[in-house]
RNA sequence: GCGCCCGUAGCUCAGUGGAUAGAGCGCUGGCCUCCGGAGCCAGGUGCGCAGGUUCGACUCCUGCCGGGCGCACCA
């Protein structure tokens, strides 16, 4: 499918493609210079027309003149039948700007229509396989602020990616393996015995969350004390066991109440038991990338550009992290995945070239893994940030704040800045009521444009089908501006999705709700005169179609009352 | 010390190498006998600093300054 903005702009490159081949000999171009990499964009300044492009400009260096020269001698071979534009001139520098036949917006309300939820998708994916994995956060306590942030960045991006045509699989890595499940054990077993009425303190490094007596608790109440008197590894086997299912579960649910689903819980400790680490190594040995040193085995990542070697195996035999991290990303692209996607925490960035490193050693190419590094979250509560310790398990939890603030406001809030840009939450905004919260002003905008149609039916009057409407009569200022914007969203889907930046939408969505406000301000819809009402009608319902598509994508719900 | 990210309006932030850099909040003043005032309209100040590449730099490169985060046989 192909939507109109999308096709009238095809056009355009495609005659100017064509105009410089017909005015290679005025230009002097030889037969087989290339033509260069030239855009064809919407000019931020209105009257620079509906298109420009730089074409004349980048020219220069091969033809060697003026570029204003060269757009001149372009133009007269554009073939106008391919464009439909009205007027083409050269501005600034040599600029050619392409005015449209204004008309052309007539057909967005129609294409809208026809569309309606399926407006903006699109097959540019070719159905690829993209796994994206978010949040993986260790199962050992709650979900916590940065937890949040990834989820509602990895399940955006991947509505985005699935939007525009990739087959999508979300994946949540389950961290149950390793020294901070053997912590978790501990500390199991402590607030056990704790439980119990023993005193018996958690390690010091142990996990000293709230969350863990809860459990503890649900522990005692389905097995008594009968793990009391048993040897300790069965015991901590069985308490492990049970956390491990009981955080999962606490997590499955929460994230479930954020919006967030997964395909696949890939567990760590799967990779070990099939000896899918062991294979990993074995192979990077043979491929001549790791080396013993000090007892340990080191993978030689500076050759591929890591920052430094790392230890895959230790020399207590046990291997690290790290090692099964290769053999789970091995396993990714082994299971056909053409692109990895997966979304961290600021503070893992020295992760990236490693790993990209791994796969460049293993013969995968490190350029289909993308890592989406989110910084930090800012709790803000009255001005005040809220200071918060993992360590001492004092953290607001993505369960509080969904109590405090609700799912929307949290989505649209962790969604609304760029990832690499710190984010402030703030949490007296989120709750917020007013024009101040940016949430509820685009919620607003849908509200209103479902109560009109509330009111259309109550008066008795069906609501008018596309094809009967003469959008022809939408003349204002207002209504033009809305709809050329609506015309926007596929480009900008396509655009917010191979950038694996949701924010993008979010600020589209906002800016959608201002344009409808505005024209709702200054123009009736209800009352406007039959074949105007029709039109706005129209008009408001495609409005409807697009923020409600967009809040989609962001997982924020699209209220037909407030 | 080395590496990555960030420095844009009073605050929080947008801005695929393009023409006169935007939005929200805050502040001031206006706007419905009518479809939801959770709305609309108007008002102004800014790309950390210095070089470089380019026809053209907030954007790319280098060096400083300032902030965050990494640099374990932790994950």
């Amino acid at each position: 499918m192909r939507y109109l903005l999308a096709g009238l702009r095809a056009g355009i490159e495609r005659a100017l493609r064509g105009a410089v081949e017909a005015a290679r000999p005025e230009l002097g171009l030889k037969p087989d210079t290339p033509v260069p990499d030239f855009t064809v964009e919407v000019p931020r300044e209105k009257n620079h027309g509906d298109f420009a492009t730089n074409l004349a400009l980048l020219l220069t260096k091969t033809v060697r003149r003026p570029p204003r020269q060269i757009a001149d001698i372009l133009i007269p071979h554009l073939n106008r039948e391919q464009m439909r534009v009205r007027d083409v001139v050269v501005a600034g520098p040599g600029f050619i700007n392409f005015h449209l036949d204004p008309d052309w917006l007539h057909g967005v309300l129609p294409e809208i229509a026809a569309y309606g939820q399926d407006y903006g998708r699109s097959s540019i994916g070719g159905r690829r396989k993209v796994q994206v994995e978010f949040v993986s956060a260790n199962p050992t306590g709650l979900l916590h602020m940065g937890n949040a942030r990834g989820a509602a960045l990895g399940d955006s991006i991947a509505a985005l990616l699935s939007f525009v045509g990739f087959d999508v699989s979300r994946e949540f890595y389950v961290n149950d393996a390793g020294h901070q499940v053997e912590n978790l054990a501990l500390s199991m077993e402590a607030r056990y015995f704790q439980a119990l009425g023993r005193d018996w303190p958690v390690p010091e490094n142990g996990y000293h969350g709230q969350d863990l007596i809860e459990t503890a608790a649900r522990f005692l109440d389905q097995y008594g004390d009968r793990y009391a008197t048993v040897a300790p590894a069965e015991r901590r086997k069985a308490l492990l066991r049970f956390a491990l299912e009981d955080k999962l579960t606490a997590m499955r649910k929460t994230l479930a109440q954020f919006g967030v689903r997964y395909d696949v819980w890939f567990s760590e400790q799967s990779l070990h038991d099939r000896g899918a680490v062991r294979e990993t190594l074995e192979l990077l040995r043979a491929r001549g990338h790791l080396y013993e040193k000090d007892g340990a085995w080191w993978f030689r990542a500076s050759a591929f550009g890591g920052e430094k070697d790392e230890v895959l195996v230790r020399a207590n035999g046990i291997p690290t992290y790290f090692a099964a991290d290769i053999a789970y990303h091995k396993d990714k692209f082994d299971r056909g995945f053409e692109w990895v996607i997966n979304v961290w925490g600021a503070d893992h960035h020295g992760h990236v070239s490693r790993m990209k490193a791994a796969l460049a050693a293993l013969g995968y190419d490190p350029d289909a893994l993308d890592v989406v590094l989110m910084q930090l979250v800012r709790l803000y509560r009255g001005g005040e940030i809220v200071r918060m310790s993992k360590r001492t398990g004092r953290y607001v939890t993505l369960d509080e704040l969904l109590e405090e603030v609700g799912r929307d406001a949290a989505r649209y809030f962790f969604v609304m800045r760029s990832a690499d840009s710190h984010l402030d939450f703030d949490l007296d905004l989120a709750k917020s009521r007013t024009n101040e919260n940016p949430v509820y002003y685009i919620q607003y905008a849908h509200a209103r444009i479902c109560s009109i149609f509330r009111q259309l039916a109550e008066s008795g009057r069906e609501e008018p089908r596309a094809d009967t409407v003469d959008v022809t009569l939408l003349q204002e200022a207002a209504e033009r501006a809305l709809i050329r914007r609506l015309a926007d969203f596929p480009d900008e889907v396509a655009q917010a999705a191979f950038d694996l930046a949701p924010h993008r939408i979010a600020h589209y969505a906002h800016d959608v709700a201002g344009f409808f406000h505005s024209f709702y301000n200054a123009h009736r819809v209800l009352g406007a005169g039959d074949g105007l009402e029709k039109a706005r009608l129209l008009l408001a319902r495609c409005t409807g179609v697009v923020l409600r598509n967009a809040l989609q994508l962001l997982g924020v719900a699209a209220p037909e009352r407030m």
